[in-house]
RNA sequence: GGUGGGGUACCGAAGCGGUCAAACGGGGCAGACUGUAAAUCUGCUGGCUAUGCCUUCGAAGGUUCGAAUCCUUCCCCCACCA
């Protein structure tokens, strides 16, 4: 691939690009002297699931694979188990030595799904900076001033509404920008939200003598709700490792607007390909649902397996479309004795408390054999095969 | 060290002696409508052996017939000024 092949391909997508000049730059030195750039990203601990925001920075980090560059993927582990202050105000809690590890581990296999493993380097920042002696850290400390960070768009909000910011928060960019020191990054990719922190790994370079790296950030997607950005923490995520029927399911509850964005980032489809799904979408030609089901399909395809998003579709249309029942039903064993409704709804584990139960039976909820029972009252002797469906998405079959 | 503001259910936030299981908003759940879209509308949202009872408003005591509300002590958080 020559330099401007790799640019196009690479600088697709992007939000931020500082520089595109730098980065030619340094594709040119890189082809010359035969070797790859060092791509570097970090990755927060604490969360060990991948989702579906993660991959929008996956993507792009294969595609530089593809180029032949090399993926440093830095794991947060030292910080994590400090604790890592996330953007909003909360302070998450720390972790366990244990806790991280694991959670790195689970992060590998993730990955693995999307990135090149011959290509990619990991990388734990307990390996430096636990070796760091307090005085190194107040070295490193005089090459940032307050007011560097506190320009930060999150601390500089939250300084002038008087709401706390602590010391470990305002310490936290210059950890990161010093990983970019360690690991002689060319590049650094991450989140719009993350182009402070990026920014500020070039200046620390500079500060010690290495050529700034190259930042490129790519959006973060919304989630579930389609408002706030994909997160684990809100439980608006879709994780890549969930089942084929999670994956087709929670993208097919995604609104219309957001689909074309998920098209973009997470299948990777080109711009004109997606323009021109929407203009038949607008003129009609083309129903919506049927390009979030390719969505679903593709997605399903990519994150489990060939063939499966075919399959998850299909059971996707019996259950919601026609109303029928999926075809892995839970089976719950039960005495075949009568019993209240209450009781069968809260035994099956479909309420975690007779108030819950009662109030899905009032509300129509609850249904016996396709038949909605909406009596408090109602007593059910349980019967092989018998189907309780409590909402819209619960389903058992009661075994005698 | 000083001054001021706080700690209320999943979250934010009202309430400041009884009518408080605690307004309102968000979130969540259920129903209607649908493409399980989104949006919208309606209802629910502490527990129980349930017209009552129990636990809950930072903690422990106290005043009172009665406390989330008043008093005492304590714990914790935040901002500002030094």
């Amino acid at each position: 691939m020559n330099v401007e092949q790799q640019l196009e391909l690479l600088t697709a997508r992007h939000v931020d690009l500082i520089s595109a000049d730098e980065l030619k730059k340094k594709l040119q030195i890189a082809k010359k002297e035969k070797r790859g750039l060092r791509i570097k990203y970090g990755a927060d601990p604490s969360a060990p699931d991948i989702h579906l925001g993660h991959v929008v920075g996956l993507n792009k980090l294969r595609e530089f694979q593809a180029a032949g560059h090399t993926v440093v993927f830095i794991i947060g582990d030292f910080t994590g188990m400090i604790g890592d202050p996330s953007g909003k105000s909360a302070t998450r809690p720390a972790l366990s030595k244990e806790q991280v590890l694991e959670n790195a581990e689970s992060y590998k296999k993730q990955i693995f799904k999307i990135l090149d493993p011959e290509k990619t380097e990991v990388r734990f920042n307990s390996e430096w900076l636990g070796e760091m002696k307090f005085e190194d850290v107040i070295r490193l400390s005089a090459h940032v001033t307050v007011a560097q960070i506190l320009a930060r768009d999150d601390f500089s909000k939250r300084y002038a509404d008087n709401k706390p910011i602590s010391l470990v928060e305002f310490l936290y960019p210059l950890i990161q920008a010093y990983d970019s020191v360690v690991v002689e990054a060319d590049v650094e990719l991450g989140g719009t939200d993350q182009l402070f922190n990026l920014l500020l790994g070039r200046e620390l370079q500079k500060a010690c003598g290495q050529e700034p790296q190259v930042v490129m950030t790519l959006p973060l997607i919304e989630g579930l709700d389609g408002v706030q950005k994909m997160s684990k923490s809100l439980g608006n995520y879709i994780g890549i490792t969930e089942s084929a029927k999670e994956i087709f399911g929670k993208l097919m509850s995604v609104s219309d607007e957001l689909m074309w964005k998920y098209f973009m980032h997470i299948l990777c489809r080109n711009p004109e390909e997606i323009e021109a799904m929407r203009n038949k979408v607008s003129s009609g030609e083309l129903h919506p649902r049927a390009v979030k089901d390719e969505l679903g399909r593709c997605a399903v395809d990519r994150f489990v397996g060939a063939g499966e998003g075919q399959k998850a579709s299909e059971e996707f249309a019996r259950i919601f479309s026609k109303n029928e029942l999926p075809d892995d039903l839970p089976e719950i064993q039960l005495p075949a004795e009568e019993l209240g409704l209450i009781e069968l709804v809260v035994r099956t584990g479909f309420a975690s408390s007779n108030g819950e139960a009662r109030r899905l039976i009032q509300q129509g909820g609850v249904r016996i054999d396709d038949e909605q029972i909406s009596d408090i009252k109602a007593t059910v002797t349980p019967k092989d095969s018998m189907i309780l469906k409590v909402g819209k998405r619960k389903f058992a079959r009661l075994k005698v």
